[in-house]
DNA sequence: CATGAATGAGCGTTCATTCAT
DNA sequence: GATGAATGAACGCTCATTCAT
């Protein structure tokens, strides 16, 4: 990568950075152009040296936060032999990653995709949609190793119960951000164990076949 | 209460339900005072002589929507004398609500408080927050029932099972929400069936103790 | 009309007003929004309230200015009986006219036409296309009255030669607006005399058959 | 002339033949800075180098227009022995570079000036206004030409009817241009014949004295 | 000399809120 | 009490211009 790529990528990266916390603080909707100026210490002109509109720079952080997102994800499984190990430090890192990246990980759960489709594929929705994909696949494939491993019940289809998964931790990790005071006040506990608690209540639902009445 | 107090009621209703619509079509943000007031068939003025802001308006509704499902909640509850039936009802009605109402619900898992925190408790946080304590309590006592009938596996404190169900239900029905396009080309499942299903998961993650490694 | 009617009409003549002493000054596109509400002694929002946009704005005027050009012509052309004399005093009302609109006719003269081609037929667009045809239709009408009274050729199409005749002293009088230093400078003539003398050189074309080599 | 003012030369020209393309596509308004650099292969801050501001690159191909315009009539009116064809010529010449330079020519007859004089004589303006009378110079010895031939009717003095004459041949070109989709519907002549037509007519009324009444 | 990078000032438009009647 | 009218404060975005290198 040549000096001048550099360049324009840690700009890009600064005010990314500086959206992000902006973002994660008051939404996408409340930041305005002007705020995220101002927080990157950047004047708002350069902004759209950088970036072609708004929404340009809500999907870039949308997209880095579910690569960065998928690479834990990985990683927590591929450094773990043992399956439920390795589920509870790809919970982990779902959570951690959460800690860091609130917008993100509300994006990656798919809060954005009825904006995208206002009229066609708006510039990196594409890759945003790719990415969650291939970390559904990468859970499915996670999941049906924990089946062939006796830990998870074989009887429900692995994408399936991914989605369902992800949709429930995601709940959980929603409410332990927003209301985290009311948990600490109610039973007691930090986000980190409420969400560790989830993470098994979660799993306790995969290992065994339906409920009969 | 007077006819005053009753007709000042009156309007506020007509209000609500005006925004109520409103806000389910095309969220709160979307939506306009001016929206609201031609919905409504009042003036804008008007509106500000019953609602001391947009943000109070969406409060109300907010809380509205949350008595509205504690209503629902208790009935489903109380109309079904096995428990495993009133389970299901109980979420069945939480989703069949929130397609009615996705904003409210939104709000109801805790999306607005942080946003309340800002300066002080905005006028009708208060509310909000002790009816959705009360919908916990209610849940958390109907759970204790299911383990005393051996549904619910007694090892966990039921509020705080009651809080991680709530999250992990709500994560799936956002998810069944925003994503119900994409869930359905990858799972092939409408959103109520995915939910149907998301909420036996949920139920099988509280019939059994912790997984041993 | 209504007295509501009526007080509607008068912002809204009194921001036209003020925006055509803008637009003639300054031309449309160097004319804020500000500009106008600065002129008219409103705020910019209650421009809005009165015209969905600038553009409404700009069409208002011209059409008004299309209207009075037409009421002008017709009252010049009726109010004499001498062919030669309704002449003189068709131009003379359109030199008049544009002295006190010189925007307006500069879009009587076509300028607007092409702006408006944008996508379809914006709003005002139509109607003021319609005043310019039905003022062509009354000079041609007028021409060819010109004709049996043996005043003008009549060997030339009529519908032909208004359009010309329209187009040269309109490219006259934007001339005399314009450069009327210069012209004074070189010839010695005011501005009016400037018009009349190239109104007597339009007829004169008008008044005998192709020059033959 | 020095080598380092050739080179400079050699950029400027660069620079406003991309401008020109440009002009005459979008107009001046609606070309920015970084069209003109783009389309010049230089970077914008370079046109800065050899131009003070945006007004005066307009500015300079005004000038170069005008130049270009005064040269291709001289030629017309040497080519041609006769009068009648060499007044066929000039109007031809007019015309056929009004098409390839709209924005020039508008300029030409003097639709900038008054902008011009908002505070002083802006750089360049005096050398578009002496080339613009040195055009009428030589327009006013060929009108004279054919005064003396019997072309034309010598009562009227030369500059005046030069003036007029230019004026109007103008308007008819702008028509021409704005409106040609108009004129084709209710005359059927393309741009072209429609030209044609006006430059006999304004001919015609250059060969007889005033209408007597 | 040439330029990449940066920006101040401005644009048309929107909307929650206020206030005289 | 109800409202029509008015608006201040923003918003996302553009572009001619500047300046360190």
């Amino acid at each position: 990568m040549s000096k001048k790529q550099a360049l324009t990528e840690f700009h890009r990266g600064s005010i990314l950075a500086a959206a992000e916390r902006l973002f994660a603080e008051k939404g996408t909707e409340k930041t305005t152009m002007d705020d995220i100026a101002r927080e990157a210490e950047y004047s708002k002109a350069t902004l759209y040296v950088y970036f072609q509109s708004k929404e340009e720079i809500i999907n870039a952080i949308l997209l880095s936060g579910m690569l960065l997102l998928k690479k834990k994800i990985c990683e927590a499984i591929e450094g773990h032999s043992s399956w439920l190990e390795a589920y509870d430090a790809v919970c982990l890192s779902i959570v951690r990653f959460y800690n860091e990246n609130p917008t993100a990980y509300d994006a990656a759960t798919g809060a954005l995709t009825p904006a995208a489709r206002g009229e066609e594929a708006p510039k990196g929705v594409a890759d945003i949609l790719r990415v969650g994909q291939e970390i559904d696949g990468v859970l499915a494939a996670f999941l049906e190793r924990g089946s062939q491993e006796g830990m998870v019940c074989a009887q429900m289809p692995a994408m399936e119960t991914v989605l369902l998964f992800w949709a429930g931790l995601a709940g959980m990790v929603r409410a332990a951000y927003y209301r985290s005071g009311y948990i600490q006040d109610t039973v007691g506990l930090d986000r980190e164990t409420f969400l560790q608690h989830g993470s098994r209540l979660l799993l306790r639902a995969m290992t065994q076949p339906d409920v009969q009445p």
